[in-house]
DNA sequence: TTTGTATATAAGCATTGACTTATATAAACG
DNA sequence: CGTTTATATAAGTCAATGCTTATATACAAA
């Protein structure tokens, strides 16, 4: 991992955007897996106009960027953001989401494309 | 520096304290050396009300702790919180701090008690 | 004990933020 | 084409946030 010095007011933009446990909840689960926006609704039990909206916060920061593979429009971690490296530190110090995509999958709700 | 693992709710509630301007510069100038409250005025041009309203909320999360030394009251970072570790990765991806208290302290503004 | 200095707190206000419901868009498929 | 499915956006509501001004508290020094 290298070190990208970020100003003061990036790295509080980029904390304030991850300060919402539904957002930090979303980059956690798209930290090593693209998901769509229907398994992110699934996942975090709330409404897909409330998920679409934290997703635009995170596209319009650059944080997360999005796919569309028909029907789907798949999200996943930018790895080109100046805060990628900052981000995944963060993630570090949470319980990794996986488990959660885990049972999507299994409860067979877990879309898979080509 | 070792790796605490925090909850996701945890994890948020930090970010979105350090997600404000004014509380990341805070916690970055205190990192390694306390500050008074009129030193933080001072460093920040801000209302003195509205850097003890930041303070507190620093405080109340326990993310920074306080000591009073007869006027002033000294406010460093809190080495026991459970999320220090984190905290302190996150400021290593920012610019160090350390040249605002230089400043301050050529300014003959610096509080030194003791 | 009064006065001054440092800080905390309270109250008010404007802005932001996260949800809701309703509607628009966009792709796939009959 | 028209319909269904997935997602985006718009508008409205309510709570949370960060400032302001005014005031309270706490300590020190005269």
């Amino acid at each position: 991992m290298n070190q990208t010095l970020l100003s003061v007011e990036e790295t509080s933009r980029v904390l304030k955007l991850l300060g919402d446990q539904t957002r930090l909840t979303i980059v956690g689960l798209i930290k090593d897996t693209e998901c769509c926006v229907c398994e992110l609704v699934e996942i975090l039990e709330m409404s897909q106009p409330s998920i679409s909206q934290h997703l635009r916060k995170l596209r319009d920061a650059g944080i997360v960027k999005e796919k569309r593979k028909g029907h789907w429009m798949f999200y996943a971690l930018n790895e080109d953001h100046a805060a990628f490296d900052l981000i995944s530190r963060i993630l570090e110090h949470m319980p990794d989401q996986k488990e959660k995509i885990v049972a999507l999958e299994q409860s067979g709700k877990r879309i898979v494309c080509e």
